[in-house]
RNA sequence: GGAGACGUGGCCGAGAGGUCGAAGGCACUCCCCUGCUAAGGGAGCAUGCGGGCAUAAACCUGCAUCAAGGGUUCAAAUCCCUUCGUCUCCGCCA
């Protein structure tokens, strides 16, 4: 969520920087909105102030044993004035509310102007991929070749975008996690976490999933309770941690790491990323959370970028980090880099991370504040990155390390955790 | 699942229709006194949203908030209803 004051006293500078992401603002819907809040709020409040001090004055005279019934007149008097301002205040500060909800994260300065993916901007690449001297498989081949992935079984159980997995890749999957969490909080300070994996709307609200991406969510109704949400990915549980809260200053940077399970509907994505482990509506995924200081979060940002990005050197998988530009920028970002995984069979760089300061948007949502040096609050920032999407992890790990007789190696800093086997493949 | 108790500021805790945003204590901040790993005195100290206000800070001021939402009343922390949460006992269970 935007500050409001930043609409109402610089509404055009706001209009064109959302425009750079290809958001059009209706400035006279919000004028209107907030001319009227503005008159209506003044006069419902000289009403209440009106009824306190009468009310006020009735207990006076009846503690005195006098009449009150002079001024219990004059207070039913304002009474049908108060109560159909305050109806309509209410009305109007929720529509305000929508129409701020509405309206995504302004971008950061530095971050590239553009329409589409197409417009995003390549930093950096490590690594040259590796050039192979036989036909590479793509991870399905390779996965079910050596009877260790099986999509028509998962489809039997669930449906289509699910995975079912066994054997030494079921354990090579679960011991990437395991290596991720473990390098995080050893080399890199992050404080293990372990949240719900249901939340309630007001959690997804704070991080911005709600209420305008309900259709990507999985939506557990009750018949005698609110409904919960699978969570789409652990920056819901694990950045609503600090939701109505007031931080001590020392209690700042917070640097959470949490795996968990993902679930995504993916609603309009029907066509894409059919074929594979690359689009799930479940995927295990190890997030890395920050919440910062609001001076602190464009380092934070490099800092945590670069703690991703160290998982995938540590695997020796080639990548690129990109910039996203203001057309492909998430809802709630101020400013994104993706790292991208060079996947073999595909030809092509591939999302595996996506790292994003927020700042004060989702906090300003969440009510999330710290304390500053001068001992006045102020919102802190947050920001995440996946450190990293597991199942595409395990994909980019057998699409790269595949052999040519359809085995795949295993990474050196992974041995250790698989008891030393070396290679997999078919038993 | 059954029965009961409870939810008040950063924490503890009073308040049981009226001058209560809320006694008292702890913690914290500032000042004074003192001089030694302490004690004493004074002051300040909830959050959100408005208005003064024109950019920020400061300040003044209004409204709202005593778990959340609704109701009764001239007036609600206090009475009623619903929801959420916590605790205790019983049952069940990984």
């Amino acid at each position: 969520m935007l500050d409001i004051q930043l609409l109402r006293n610089n509404i055009d500078g706001v209009a064109e920087r959302l425009a750079t992401r290809g958001f059009t603002l209706d400035r006279s819907a919000f004028q209107a909105l907030e001319s009227e809040r503005k008159s209506l709020q003044t006069r419902t409040q000289e009403l209440q102030a009106n009824r306190n001090s009468l009310s006020k004055q009735v207990g006076v005279l009846k503690s005195r044993g006098e009449d009150a019934a002079a001024v219990m007149a004059q207070v039913a008097a304002l009474k049908d004035e108060l109560e159909a301002n305050e109806v309509r205040l209410g009305e109007l500060l929720k529509e305000l509310d929508a129409f701020l909800s509405g309206l995504p994260n302004l971008p950061q300065d530095s971050v590239p102007i553009g329409r589409s993916d197409a417009d995003n901007v390549e930093i950096r690449r490590w690594r040259v991929p590796r050039r192979f001297d036989f036909a590479v498989k793509d991870h399905v081949d390779l996965g079910e070749g050596i009877g260790q992935l099986d999509f028509a079984t998962a489809a039997k159980i669930a449906g289509t975008r699910f995975s079912l997995m066994r054997g030494e890749l079921a354990r090579l999957h679960r011991v990437l996690a395991q290596f991720m969490l473990d390098t995080h909080v050893t080399q890199h300070g992050y404080t293990e976490v372990y949240a719900p994996y249901l939340v309630n709307a007001a959690s997804l609200t704070g991080t911005g999933q709600l209420p305008k991406f309900e259709e990507d969510l999985f939506k557990i109704l009750r018949a005698d309770a609110e409904p919960l949400y699978l969570i789409p990915t652990a920056e819901v549980p694990v950045t609503n941690i600090v939701r109505n809260e007031i931080l001590a200053a020392d209690e700042l940077p917070l640097k959470l790491v949490c795996h968990t399970p993902c679930f995504r509907s993916e609603a309009g994505s029907y066509g894409r990323d059919t074929r594979g482990m690359i689009r799930q509506h479940q995927f295990d995924k190890v997030e890395l959370v920050q919440i910062v200081a609001a001076g602190d979060s464009l380092a934070a940002h490099e800092e945590l970028t670069g703690h991703a990005e160290r998982i995938l050197e540590m695997l020796d998988l080639p990548y690129r980090r990109v910039t996203l530009c203001t057309g492909d920028i998430g809802f709630s970002s101020a400013k994104t880099y993706d790292l991208e995984v060079w996947l073999p069979a595909q030809q092509a760089y591939r999302e595996i991370s996506s790292c994003s300061n927020f700042e004060a948007f989702q906090a300003r949502r969440m009510q999330a504040r710290c304390r500053n040096e001068r001992n006045k609050i102020e919102l802190v920032h947050t920001l995440n990155g996946s450190g990293l999407a597991v199942g595409r992890t395990l994909v980019a790990i057998m699409e790269n390390f595949q052999n040519a007789d359809g085995s795949i190696s295993v990474p050196e800093v992974l041995r250790p955790y698989l008891g030393g086997t070396e290679r997999i493949s078919a038993r």
